[in-house]
DNA sequence: CGTGAAATTAACCCGTTGGATAAATACTGT
DNA sequence: ACAGTATTTATCCAACGGGTTAATTTCACG
């Protein structure tokens, strides 16, 4: 026949359609921002219309939510995956550290998210339920690893497991979030392989001997022998696939 | 007379004018960042009509960028008002700290600008040759401080300066601009005068405990007195509202 | 004074953008 | 097959927002 005959011109999909909708906006808002995103380039990116987004999740500000969430969501469930319980206390830190560190490389919208969101003084994360219902597991970790390490000699002092990982968090998240900026200034590309691994053993090196009171290597200095917990293996033992775009 | 006696309804000013225009261009880039700022509110906001911003500055672009390097003027005076020359390397290191603190708590406007730079990949930055040469002064102090630490064993080992200059300003950054998200997670106020206290003294503590190796009180638990505190001292004493919301 | 440049205002232009409407097409169950 | 609903497409639009044009007013200087 001629007329019906014209080749399927398309095909339901309404999961696969949300799914593409959601990651071409969290690439969309982590990439611009909020105010910066254009609803059509997400619809364009998601191989959709405009209209899809509004028919499978809402408006602007609601898509942005639904990411927002969804990025929450999915470091959670990796931060569950790791377990400390049965690390020294020390190599546990090494670990969270290292942890944090390739999470954040591995998923820079995240940061960009964040950064967003608080440019916005969180204004959508207080009307969700959802997220303020995901709490880390990271502090209770956090907390008894500390306990065990003093009661084992290995740490010299408490730490308020919030301060420690919020410091954790920072030292990873500042470095990668303004490595930009921070590689224009210093005039050196921040985000090398090499710079990459010197940062994490430096931060490494910098919590435990905060910690332990024993000195790692030089505090990060690269290339250092293997005394103790160094970057390297914990690295090597956590990281295969490190290396990152073009 | 009818006509002329009207009184008078405007007087010159450019300089004045040129310096309130970037004053509401840099509260309100602050506030909305980049995309999200809009012209004619930055012109409200300086008393002025949207034609004055393109007569005395330039377009959105060039108005941004304005912002940016004087920003970075800013900062970069104060720091070099700050000596540490003539400091005990720990006391240096200390007041190093507290002088990126408290400049980030007086000036929110830089941290968000940053994170608005950032988004844009550092792009005008890279542009701007002023803000290039204008280099921080604080990493040549910090390995003066480390050096001479270092030989009157203060510090038990060399840092790379640069690391360690990154790793304070993220201590105090990501914990600052990210307070909004962060005291929703945590269902407390970081920003309360408390919580500003304790987190200074975190840092100063966090870092301090690294380079010299000494533990200082109990990592920065706020006005503890200096016994060693137990785990579970702390946990008690720092835990009370970690419980969430309703 | 009065005149011309500098500073400021008022009004308009026009592409963009978030959002809405309505029609078309594919599935599902019967 | 067929009806009814779920999904998708094709347009449309009113508001917004950056930028411009042109007219108006102030002031320094002769």
């Amino acid at each position: 026949m001629a007329k019906t005959r014209r080749i399927l011109k398309w095909q339901r999909d309404p999961e696969g359609m949300r799914l593409r909708i959601l990651e071409a906006a969290k690439a969309e808002f982590a990439a611009h921002g909020l105010a910066g995103a254009r609803v059509d380039s997400i619809a364009k990116q998601a191989g959709a219309n405009k209209r899809m987004l509004y028919y499978h999740v809402g408006n602007k500000e609601d898509l942005y939510l639904e990411v927002l969430e969804g990025a929450y969501e999915k470091i959670r469930a990796e931060e569950r995956g790791l377990d400390l319980e049965h690390l020294e206390p020390p190599e546990a830190i090494a670990r969270l550290i290292d942890f944090t560190w390739n999470y954040f490389i591995q998923n820079p919208e995240f940061l960009a998210l964040l950064n967003t969101e608080n440019l916005a003084k969180a204004r959508h994360l207080k009307r969700s339920t959802k997220v303020k219902s995901m709490h880390s597991p990271f502090v209770e970790m956090i907390r008894t690893v500390v306990t065990r390490g003093v009661e084992s000699g290995d740490f010299r002092a408490a730490v308020d497991p919030v301060q420690l990982y919020i410091s954790i968090a920072a030292l990873a998240f500042f470095y990668l979030s303004n490595s930009a900026t921070l590689s224009v200034i210093f005039g050196r590309d921040l985000l090398s392989k090499d710079a990459r691994d010197e940062r994490l053993e430096h931060m490494i090196a910098l919590v435990l001997a905060a910690l332990t009171g024993k000195s790692i290597t030089a505090l990060g200095k690269s290339k250092a022998p293997k005394l103790q917990v160094t970057a390297q293996q914990v690295t090597r033992f956590v990281v295969p696939g490190l290396t990152r775009d073009p």
